[in-house]
DNA sequence: GACCTGCGGAACGGTTGCGTCTCGCAAGTC
DNA sequence: GACTTGCGAGACGCAACCGTTCCGCAGGTC
């Protein structure tokens, strides 16, 4: 939570003690806005209207927009939905499409596109959204893959971070670049049947690719 | 150019005729910012300075901010670079490198994060973008992916967009969420490597690869 | 009770940007 | 020369927002 008046533990007893619903007003109303209009559009004014609490309220608890705004992307947090008894594909597909589904509808996602945009000036938010949001995520589709390691679907010298890029990347950027019509829920079954086929464990270790220059496993 | 005195051709020969160079001007500090800033910090005041421009001049040519960066992004052209006479995966393995390096080196690249959170607010800022830089490269992948048909690398009912999805989106991604240490030259190849293996033509469909005919190096 | 702090509301001065306007001059056409 | 438009510079009124401050009251501890 970070509170400007960083009081240590040391005599906290005097006076009222704060509202901790008006905390997390305050945080839900900047998170709010955040996805509405960006955190440039964002003004210190509006979340104060939005969570019903004066300036002043505010001002006590955060130093100005930035250390408001990293405090509240720091509290966004989204457990992965558990996906389970499911086939390794058929849980990858599920995670997928809950990537897309949770785009344009879960507020962690809606504040993603303008995070983007933020990073450039404010690395700390789109690392706390990393943390808070993505390294979840990822660590579910981690499991998922180690999973198909474990089971003979996925090859096991796989790059388990790379193979997550290589799902997650083009759904987000589909996602991002906004192209008409918007991606459907089959989307997903296309991308995690391409790089499960990419991520087979290979059929004969003397593999002969006759295109490509052999990729040595470093 | 679309300029706000949407005079037609008609009698447009009285007084001063607008210096074209102030129209490059205007455009090139509009895009210079929009990339150093983003839209919404960007301001008609910025740009008429950094052009070195009045501000009159700016609202002689377009009646507002929105106009102006529409304006800006619509002169936006990347023309992709000819990559040619290697193989069909090192020809693609240079256009994704292309992709990477220009992220962050070019305007168009510098320019792209921000329009994502733009996007939001004014769709025919992506739109635009969309048409001038990223559809003549999706043409330049596709041409090469075709060739990959061709030459039988890739299968022949392959969906050409959803392939240059898998590409970019993966590359895309990495560029946008800013993980540490940021991709190096390395990762297209690996994408691309990845990419083929999903799209290359199905083994047991009595085609044996490694007879098909050999890339056509034309 | 005395004392402290939290709170909403509202106002403050200062800054920034918008879009408009005026001025004096430049650069063209008729 | 008469006329028209482009131009840079700068000021205008207006609005929004920043961060601060004061008020009067509420909610706690001692």
């Amino acid at each position: 939570m970070t509170a400007v008046t960083g009081a240590p533990a040391t005599a906290r007893q005097l006076g009222r003690p704060r509202d901790p619903r008006l905390d997390a007003a305050i945080v839900g109303a900047t998170l709010q806005l955040l996805a509405e209009s960006g955190y440039a559009a964002l003004t210190m004014e509006a979340v104060a209207a939005l969570a019903g609490v004066g300036k002043a309220t505010l001002y006590r608890r955060y130093a100005g927009k930035e250390q408001l705004v990293v405090d509240a992307v720091a509290t966004l947090s989204e457990a992965p939905e558990v996906v389970e008894g499911a086939s390794v594909r058929d849980e990858l597909v599920a995670r997928l499409e809950a990537v897309r589904r949770k785009s344009d509808s879960s507020l962690a996602g809606k504040i993603f596109p303008r995070l983007i945009s933020a990073a450039a000036d404010h690395p700390e938010l789109m690392r706390s959204y990393r943390r808070q949001v993505l390294a979840p995520r990822r660590a579910a589709f981690a499991a998922t893959l180690q999973r198909g390691v474990a089971s003979g679907v996925v090859r096991a010298d796989v790059d388990v971070e790379h193979a997550i890029d290589m799902l997650v990347g083009p759904m987000a950027y589909r996602n991002l670049i906004r192209t008409e019509p918007p991606p459907g829920p089959e989307l997903a079954a296309r991308i995690v049947d391409d790089v499960l086929t990419a991520l087979a464990p290979r059929p004969d270790q003397g593999r002969d690719r006759c295109t490509s220059p052999q990729e040595d496993p470093a």
